[in-house]
DNA sequence: CCAAAAGTGTTATGCTTACACCCATGC
DNA sequence: GCATGGGTGTAAGCATAACACTTTTGG
């Protein structure tokens, strides 16, 4: 920040106060499998285990806005689907201090998942995506944090037609299936799927096709009002 | 607390940081209305008007736990159906500085919500019992809290057969189709109710009745593992 | 015996599930 | 022409929704 004098500037308050951050989970289907992104730590504590991205939230930014930040800041970003998942705010669960986390689960494009590059933050060492199926072992309690997340992912393609969300622009019916198996960790019925998916109304034709190694596939983009349309059905969240 | 210097101790740190409290949504059924417990604010801001209860969370207490030291506090009510609702924190929710709040909404059984005694609080003017869908204007942001409080306790009783958490712990099929449709606001059918409801195995007959003006009614408990059944079904959250 | 709430079954409808074969293309 | 994934329909079972009358008690 400009401006700022080299001595901290130093905030007092009559009562001990948490620190807040937002955590997030970021979804997305990269070679066929679940993957979620990971920041291995640079520093103590739990150096050299990996963790979700995330940071502190600002004075003068919603929580939302925090996560939004955070999302471009470490991955450049920008129209994701975002939605709160959680807080988590056990006194012992950073051992530097109280911290309350404020997590966040992200579902990302395969555009847009390829077109970024990972900044993992100031006192990283790495971060790549990782198969959800087959992670590391995780600092903080964001092994938790993510059990918690991918209940809510296959809540949500249980009772939503939002799978789109993890392909790119346009995809193929059996692409989208792929996707809810991965998911859902169990294999679907071709015909009962694809009548399930069409029925909600929420895809198209674009009238192209993948070509490819045998018989080409209609291509599907999501109507526009989709993600509303979904959303709207009146269903928690 | 005892042992403490009448200065206010300080506390410093390098950067800013937000308060945290929780804020908790109570509901109860009482005198066939859905109710939920308001405090009256006795200082600015918002004075005089109705909010949410709630408070700081302490440094050494889990989130959760701070909810039910919360409602201990202001209700004396212990055992009671908790839940994490949602996070708000916009930036100016609050006039005097960065509140972040952890919202939880809570079912009290009719015994409870009777036997408890209302604690408002320090600066409260008054507490009471509010019919849902009657309410005062609201301070901060409550009146979106307690939008999303009865989107949730909804979408609990359309998916579940949690309903008898408002009831005591005797009642008839009756008062519960009265919960059911108070809060769903609709009507619905006696016996597709009564289907629905028994099929779920979470009641038992006592063996008592209700003895009134008419007909007597067989009373039902909930068994004992009625709770974790119905949560267990994997539905979100 | 009358008023009032308790209690009870059946039918039609739509949704979910299970299941097997032909089609279009690349090589 | 063959290997590969794309694409299609139907029947059975199950859950949901609609609907009206009898029963039991108190007064």
């Amino acid at each position: 920040m400009p401006n700022q004098q080299r001595q901290p500037a130093v905030y007092t308050y009559e009562y001990p106060r948490p620190s807040v951050t937002v955590d997030m989970v970021l979804f997305a289907y990269l070679e066929n499998q679940l993957s979620v992104l990971l920041i291995q730590r640079g520093g103590e504590p739990f150096k050299g285990q990996w963790a979700l991205p995330g940071g502190f939230v600002n004075m003068d930014e919603s929580l939302d806005e925090a996560a939004r930040r955070e999302l471009q800041e470490e991955t450049g970003a920008g129209n994701v689907y975002l939605e709160q998942l959680y807080t988590f705010g056990a006194p012992d669960r950073d051992p530097r201090g109280r911290v309350i986390t404020v997590t966040y689960f992200a579902l990302l494009s395969a555009d847009e998942a390829l077109r970024m590059t990972i900044h993992g933050g100031d006192d990283a060492h790495d971060a790549r995506w990782w198969n959800m199926y087959d992670l590391p072992e995780l600092a903080f309690d964001h092994g938790r944090i993510l059990d918690y997340a991918l209940q809510r992912l296959r809540w949500k393609l249980e009772w939503t037609a939002l799978g789109f969300l993890l392909l790119p622009q346009e995809f193929t019916l059996s692409e989208l299936q792929s996707v809810y198996e991965t998911v859902l960790n169990e294999p679907l019925d071709k015909r009962n799927f694809r009548r399930k998916i069409l029925s909600t109304g929420v895809l198209e034709e674009t009238g192209n096709r993948r070509e490819g190694d045998h018989r080409p596939a209609k291509l599907y983009r999501f109507s526009a009002k989709a993600v509303e349309l979904e959303q709207a059905r009146r269903r928690f969240p």
